[in-house]
DNA sequence: CCTTTTTTCAAACGGTCGTTTAAAAAGAAA
DNA sequence: TTTCTTTTTAAACGACCGTTTGAAAAAAGG
């Protein structure tokens, strides 16, 4: 009856459970929360919907499942860099520039991850902030609180004389155009006429640096110049 | 049997439709496109359902239209100070500040319209990006292809030694930041505790058109940068 | 081996969905 | 009023939903 603990305990379960995972990471990548059903789900895993509910104990679980599943790694990542920045910094506050690209670079090794180069996965997390299914906000403050509270740390470090208010406020301008972008990803091809490409994950996040750090300082610097004049 | 055509033609409904519009928009804008029946649009219209289909022919149909009839005045009004604009500037190119207002302002004057100041509706704009429903690709083709080859004009005559992808690329960042804060407007409160205010839709296009600007110049100045070194 | 627990399965349950039908009601034109 | 078209309505259609049940199969422990 146990519907298993959250840890990869031991299970004697063949790989249907990883399986149901990947199958409902497609489908739900492909046509979102709401256009798939359990039994799509079940069929591409090979196996039916009473395993599903067995293994996952509601669609509801098995949504939050997919999304923890695939985003713990990339903040475990993101935390990673950040933390050897710090080592590298000798104490000083970090550039904007380097807070950025730990919390931006991660998200290409995980499009060019471990189920081969699928750059559509991170239009399901961008979506999954967008839907209005009120069960995802209590996942992603789960997911994200305490990874925004220490990216904040490291920004205030960085900018001392910027005011609280216009931090927060940038900082949400920069996980907007992350999302936003990444869940739009898919039009930049047939808007450019087919000049840009959408395959080269790499190169669009190191565009999307770029763009993050100069609309950030941009704005800071222009906020505290009103401020002054 | 005839379902109107799309012009506002003379017809001799009493506001069946238009209520039907406003509902639709309520509830979409609250809960998502698959989040809500037709059922509970034509309840709060206060009418039946084969009422909605008469009008609106299917649910896709009455999604369309309510873009539709939301958007269009707002690009047109884009349309209009780009235009006012080019009139004033005496023939030189516009600057990226000029015209990244044109894009982003008229967003504000919509979401403190006609129905009271619902600055929740563009989250569903927001969100009708992300969805996944093939039917939207049209619309979004249909509603937006013209606008941003207007915009991508200006742009190159504002930055005539830019590369032609880079321009693409960043007024795709634009618009993903535009679209992601629109759509994640809300997760601003709780995330800042409090100190930052989802009321105010001026502001945040004001903060909006300042980090779009920055990041805009910032990433074309830094390609540049590197295609002389 | 037998016992116990975990995993899989086919089938069904109760509901709700988008859509359609066919007839009544309401207006416009005469 | 009578005729014709447009609009509204209650009721039903067929399909599919998430979830549950109860028993069979598989794995683990003894």
């Amino acid at each position: 009856m146990m519907v298993e603990d959250s840890q990869k305990s031991t299970t004697r379960s063949s790989g249907t459970k990883a399986r149901i995972l990947t199958a409902a990471e497609h489908l739900f990548t492909a046509r979102g929360f709401a256009g798939v059903t359990m039994r799509e789900v079940a069929r591409r895993a090979s196996t039916n919907v009473a395993s599903a509910h067995y293994h996952f104990g509601s669609k509801e679980g098995l949504v939050i499942e997919m999304l923890r599943h695939r985003i713990a790694p990339i903040n475990a990542e993101r935390l990673r860099l950040l933390k050897e920045a710090k080592h590298h910094s000798g104490g000083k506050p970090l550039k904007p520039f380097i807070i950025f690209k730990a919390l931006l670079l991660p998200i290409g090794q995980a499009a060019t991850g471990s189920t081969g180069p699928d750059s559509r996965f991170m239009q399901l997390v961008g979506r999954s902030f967008t839907e209005p299914a009120s069960f995802l906000e209590k996942v992603h403050r789960r997911l994200f609180r305490e990874l925004s509270d220490i990216f904040m740390v490291e920004l205030r470090r960085s900018h001392p004389k910027a005011q609280e208010e216009d931090l927060f406020w940038n900082l949400h301008f920069v996980v907007a155009t992350m999302l936003g972008a990444l869940a739009n990803h898919r039009r930049l091809v047939p808007f450019s006429g087919g000049l840009c490409n959408d395959q080269d994950v790499d190169e669009m996040i190191q565009r999307l640096i770029v763009f993050a750090v100069g609309g950030f300082t941009a704005s800071i610097e222009n906020t505290k110049a009103k401020a002054n004049q």
